[in-house]
DNA sequence: TGCACTTACTAAATCGCTTTTCCAGAGATT
DNA sequence: AATCTCTGGAAAAGCGATTTAGTAAGTGCA
């Protein structure tokens, strides 16, 4: 019979294949249904002897036995796979929150497949179905728009468009304003620039919002002329340097400036040296977010540090909550604080005295 | 309890399944057979007339018909999923090469899981041994040292050893300390200390042999006193400014510091701030890798740009070629192009004239 | 009319695993 | 002796596709 059939098969050709479940059991003269039952420990093997599990267990791990992932996801419909969408790979911002997302992840068990967008709106898109149609059991989305409804747990960090069922891993805003104004304004700091992020950035709404907000609440007033916004989607400092030449058109006198994120910082930071203005001897900029390599600039930037490890690897908790008991109830908002990270492009507003206005602008013209 | 759980939840669970073969065949009145052959566009499926072929094609679309991925691989024995594994995901050298990567990949229709070793041999060991057990098609490991023969194929970006049968896309190093020192030597540099990279590094060995080679050749004497060595696996430039530290340490004398990476560079250039020493007036300092950061330094820094998103790209490109037609030769090197990248940390030697030496240790008591 | 070709599909075997259902025999109970 | 209850395990029905080996009906041709 059974060489009848290898025959028909065609081959003399055994091609020693993989050890798979039938062959094991096979080998151990049982069937394959209990050597399934005794290696995933299933309740249902409660009535079979310890010495018929441990010889189980022992062939195999005897030849290596490892069940074949697509058959036991195509049984069990699921993939232990996350999807995780994000706008650039090649950036601070999101390798930081991936990180902390592998880091539960993998502890747990799971593999995440990745795609970036890189902004386009096509793929912003498409991924999440490719996703799908890889049965991933859940999608985390960084930084990235989001109105999708679908049919697995999704969970956004620093999403800003609020879809229900999906849970939003969101900084205090409020708080992050606030820690930065008040160390600016505790330095002495009355004329302050300001960066907006880009329109398609998810952060540059609520953030505006809230320094305004928090700005009004302190008494700073906000010079309508010192507040630029950035445009283009390069993911480079060019963008910030290229804002802060605005900022320094305007003619207007500060002696701070607020950039939307510590990339922007950097390239405020060359724009403001290139006409010869110190940081922050002249002038004090604030980064916000605290990628890995602001800690790596020269000077360091003092900037809002997000927690962004803790913010991915909460954001992989909460999913993998949602998908290992659907019945739990859900919060659709997780909030992280920030914290001020000062390190070296504040200080003290210069000039002879707080009440001297337009001190920076003297040092910019001495040193011409 | 457990059946009527099970029967419970098998009951009250059909809520619309999502479309398959079978019942998209039912719908059509075809055999699953057919509409599978016509999706496919299997060559078996020629004597299917046309407006057969668009009924099902039509149907499809309507229903958003997708295969179940995982059937699918399970009877392919293919998964259309690359494993890629890298010592740090939040951390420019890795991200640069994943992003080719990823450009390659979801271009070709396939996916990556990605997991980070973090330096740890058992991970190393582990991870690819459960990209194999999710049946991935190959691996890519990026700067990881790799003795594994796997039964896929595998190649490797920066690897440096070399096992048979694995393809490593490798820098051509010597070219790189070529122009790199070559630069050096215009700028009338003659003492340069250097920095090697850490023992486990797969890059450590090539390169500092590839320097003393290159130096040899163009005659610049190697001071033993001026080499120093990275310690310790942390991805920040705190290795290279404690590696710094000791440089200055030795007291002897030199112009010009040739980093072992830009992360290192931008560490010593905060040593070599602190002790007071201007970069590049001072002191010119070359970094190597050309990670998305260095450019964003201030001030920006000169490095040896390896071409890591193409390395990255390659590395895909060559892997897929290597699964869709394994006949094919396979080399086992890919060899790319470095290129000086000149910003703004180097310059002319200091001090009056070229010959006098200790320039910089003068500018040094100078500035105290 | 008879036979070989096409044409247009279909049946059925896998892929490897999970899980419910079923069953035979040994003891225990009535 | 008849019935019940455990024990220990097997059978079989999927999961959702792919693919080979047919097969029934229609055509062309001698």
């Amino acid at each position: 019979m059974g060489q009848t059939k290898a025959k028909a098969n065609g081959m003399a050709r055994a091609p020693r294949r993989t050890m798979n479940l039938k062959k094991l059991a096979e080998h151990l003269d049982l069937s394959p249904a209990t050597v399934s039952l005794v290696i995933n420990r299933s309740s249902a093997a409660d009535s079979i002897p310890q010495d018929t599990k441990d010889r189980v267990l022992a062939a195999a791990r005897k030849f290596k036995y490892r069940p074949n992932f697509f058959a036991r996801s195509l049984r069990a419909q699921r993939s232990f796979t996350i999807g995780v969408i994000v706008p650039e790979v090649s950036e601070g911002y999101s390798t930081a929150v991936m990180s902390g997302i592998e880091d539960y992840l993998l502890q747990e068990g799971y593999f995440y497949l990745v795609a970036s967008h890189r902004h386009r709106a096509d793929l912003i898109d498409e991924y999440p179905r490719m996703f799908l149609e890889r049965s991933v059991d859940g999608i985390i989305a960084v930084d990235t728009p989001w109105r999708l409804n679908l049919a697995v747990p999704v969970v956004t960090v620093s999403g800003h468009d609020t879809v229900k069922g999906v849970t939003n891993i969101v900084l205090n805003h409020l708080r992050a304003a606030e820690v930065a104004l008040k160390h600016l304004l505790h330095l002495g700091h009355r004329h302050i620039g300001f960066m907006k992020g880009q329109e398609f950035s998810s952060d540059t709404n609520v953030r505006w919002n809230t320094i305004e907000c928090i700005a009004k609440k302190l008494g700073i007033g906000i010079n309508p002329r010192l507040v630029v916004q950035l445009e283009g989607d390069s993911p480079s400092p060019q963008l910030g340097y290229l804002a802060t030449k605005k900022l320094l058109a305007c003619g207007e006198n500060f002696s701070a400036l607020f950039a939307f994120n510590d990339i922007s910082a950097m390239g405020a930071i060359r724009a403001l040296r290139q006409i010869g203005w110190q940081v922050p001897e002249d002038i004090s900029v604030v980064g916000f977010d605290d990628i890995e390599s602001a800690a790596y600039q020269n000077p360091s930037l003092t900037t809002v540090r997000q927690p962004l490890r803790e913010m991915g690897r909460a954001a992989a908790e909460i999913l993998l909550k949602r998908i290992n008991r659907p019945s739990s109830e859900l919060h659709d908002e997780h909030v992280v604080e920030p914290e001020l990270v000062v390190r070296e492009t504040t200080a003290r507003a210069a000039g002879p005295g707080l009440a001297s206005s337009g001190s920076a602008m003297k040092k910019r013209a001495g040193k011409r």
